[in-house]
DNA sequence: ATATAATAATGAGTTTTTTTCATAAGATTG
DNA sequence: CAATCTTATGAAAAAAACTCATTATTATAT
C-alpha cells in the first residue's frame, strides 16, 4: 500500500537526484530507500525509477506519484501543524449555553473580548437542549453553561458569575407603580408575560406565586426581550426579569419594577464546565473574562445616585 | 507521525462508531486501533477520541483529523487506481470539469469521437466545485476544464476553443421580436431565467445590465437547458446563452434570438490545463480533437444562407 | 439491584516490517 | 583503467505493528 514514507523519499530523490543523498536528508541508509522503493514497486507492478548514468530518473509512473507527493505531503504537514494548534489549545470551538434566557444579552458582551484574545476560536452559543442545559453539558453538547440553576453533579464543577434579584416590571402608568414590593395577590387579575419556558423553571411561578397558592389571571409566552417589555410598557401584561436587565430598559421604555415580596427574589448565575475538561487553556479564557464582565448596574439604592455604566 | 493507516483507522471509527466494528472492517484487531489511536494520540499530544458511553466520540482535534482523512485517503486510492493504470498499460481516466454551463451540450459531442481514439481512457466530467474550477484544476481535482473565463494562473495553460456571442433568446411571439438589438432598458419587465450560477459569474448580469445600471424585473433559476428553452418558448421569461445553442434548437422550438447591446456579448471559450501534466499524451489528444469540434453554426449573415452543419 | 453483554484499555509476547550492515555490481571521470 | 560514486542485494538486527488474553467500564435486560 501506498505509504506516505514513500512519498517522502519519491520527493527527495527528485529534489536531490540521488537515492544517498536522499536517504541522508531523511535520516536512513540508502539502502532503506532502496527496499523501500522496491518494494512499492513491485506491489504497484510498474517502475518508478531508473538509472541513467550515476542518477536516478523518474518513470511516467513515477513522475505522476512525485506529482501526488507534493501535494499530499503538504496536506499531512498541514493536518499535523492544525493538530499541533489543538494540542496547544489555541484552536477549537467553545460551545456555550445558555439556560437563562435573558442571560444571553449579558452574553453577547463577553464573547467580544474572548474571540479578541482567542482568534483561532470559534463560539457557538445554544439556548435549546434537547433534555436539560446539565446533560447537554454532561454529554458534551456543550462545554460551558451559563445557568442560575446549577444542579451539583458528578464529573461537573459550577463557579458564580454575580447574583441579580429577580424584579416585576410592569408600565409607569400601572396602578402598582405607587408600591415598592408586589405581593402575589397584588397579580390576581394580570397577563404574566415571560419567555417560552416550561413552567417548572420560571422562578416567578416557583418561588412567588406557588407558595402564595395563587396564580396571575393569565400566563403568554413572549420570544424576545424587547418585544416583552415593550408589551409591558403598553399595560399589556407584567413580567419578571433580572433587574440588571430592566436597568438597561429604564431609560428608554416608560417601566417601573418592583421588588417581588418581602426580600426579593434573589438569584445567582453559574457557569458550569466538566471537572476534567482540561482540555484546553480558552476554557479558563472564557471563565475569566466572564467573571470579570459584570452586567449593568441595577437601578437602586446607591446605584440610583451613580451613573450607569454599560 | 501521521500515516495513512492512523487516516483510515479514524476514518472507519467515524462510519462504525466502534472500535470492534471497524477492526473488523480493516481485517485487525480492535487491539491493534486502540494501541495505533493511543500512540498517535500521544505523539500528537491531543486527544483524539472518547468514550461516551459505549461508543467512542471524536474530540475536537479528532473531528479535524477526520475531516483530514475523508479528503488525504481519496486522494490515496485515486493514486494507486491511476498506478494501476500505468501499471496495466492503459491510459487511464481524464477528468473534464465543465465551468460553463451550456458547454455540456458542446462536451458531448467531443467526447464520442475521443472514446472512439482512446478505447482505453475513461472520461468523467464534473460540472460542480467546491470553489472555483480553476482551484479545482491546480489540486488535481480534475485534469482539463472548459472555461469561458480563464484565469491566468502560474502552472496552468488555456487553449482558446472558438468564439461565441451570447445572445438574447425570446419567444417568436415576443414583443422584442421586432428589433434585432435588445438593450437593458427594453427589459425592465422581463423575467430573466438562468441556469442556477452565482449572480457574479453570470455575464448578462456582469456585462450587460450592471453597465447599465438596471435589473431585469426577475430572475429565475433553472437547470436544464431544454427545460429552459422551453419556458421561454412559452413566453415565460427570457434568457441569454451562445448563439451555437441556440442555432440547435431554433428549428424545434419557436425561438428568436437579438443580439445584446450594439456590438454583441462576444466571449471565447477555452480549455485549461495544468502546464506540465505530461501524464499522458490523451491529454493532448484530447485538445486536438475539441479543437476541431466546433459548435453548431449560429444562424446570422452568411449562415442564414448556409445549410446548418449539425 | 444484579447479571449479562458489549466495548475499550492494557500488557506481554509474537509476527511482520523496516532498517542497517556489509558487499557486489554498474557507471563516470580524469 | 583506476578511483570514485552510485545503486542493488541478502542477511541480520532493530523497530514497529499486531495478536492474545485479560481487565475495566458502561449499557441493557432480568
Amino acid at each position: 500500500m501506498l505509504e506516505r514514507t514513500h512519498l517522502a523519499i519519491l520527493l527527495e530523490v527528485d529534489r536531490l537526484g540521488t537515492l544517498t543523498a536522499a536517504a541522508r536528508a531523511l535520516n536512513l541508509t540508502q539502502s532503506a530507500l532502496s527496499h523501500a522503493i522496491r518494494r512499492l514497486e513491485q506491489q504497484a507492478g510498474t517502475a518508478l525509477l531508473y538509472k541513467h548514468g550515476r542518477r536516478l530518473r523518474f518513470t511516467e509512473a513515477g513522475h505522476y506519484l512525485c506529482g501526488v507527493a507534493e501535494r499530499l505531503l503538504a496536506q499531512f504537514e498541514h493536518a499535523e501543524t492544525i493538530l499541533g494548534e489543538f494540542a496547544a489549545g489555541r484552536k477549537g470551538s467553545l460551545r456555550i449555553g445558555v439556560e437563562c434566557h435573558p442571560c444571553y444579552r449579558w452574553l453577547v458582551r463577553v464573547v467580544s473580548p474572548f474571540l479578541a484574545r482567542w482568534p483561532d476560536v470559534d463560539i457557538d452559543i445554544r439556548r435549546k437542549f434537547q433534555f436539560s442545559g446539565i446533560r447537554a453539558l454532561m454529554q458534551h453538547e456543550i462545554d460551558m453553561l451559563i445557568t442560575p440553576d446549577p444542579l451539583h453533579t458528578a464529573g461537573l464543577c459550577f463557579t458564580p458569575l454575580f447574583g441579580y434579584e429577580m424584579v416585576l416590571v410592569i408600565s409607569r402608568s400601572h396602578p402598582l407603580a405607587k408600591q415598592k414590593v408586589a405581593r402575589p395577590r397584588d397579580m390576581l387579575d394580570e397577563i404574566l408575560l415571560s419567555y417560552p419556558v416550561d413552567d417548572e423553571r420560571l422562578d416567578i411561578l416557583n418561588l412567588f406565586f406557588t407558595p402564595a397558592k395563587c396564580r396571575p389571571r393569565k400566563h403568554k409566552h413572549v420570544e424576545d426581550t424587547e418585544i416583552l417589555l415593550r408589551m409591558v410598557a403598553a399595560g399589556r401584561g407584567v413580567s419578571a426579569i433580572p433587574d440588571w436587565l430592566a436597568a438597561e430598559y429604564l431609560n428608554e421604555l416608560p417601566l417601573h419594577t418592583l421588588r417581588l415580596g418581602e426580600g426579593g427574589l434573589q438569584k445567582q448565575l453559574y457557569i458550569g464546565r466538566r471537572d476534567k475538561d482540561r482540555r484546553a487553556p480558552f476554557i479558563d479564557g472564557f471563565l475569566e473574562i466572564a467573571r470579570d464582565t459584570k452586567p449593568a448596574q441595577p437601578h437602586t439604592r446607591a446605584a440610583q445616585a451613580m451613573p450607569q455604566t454599560l
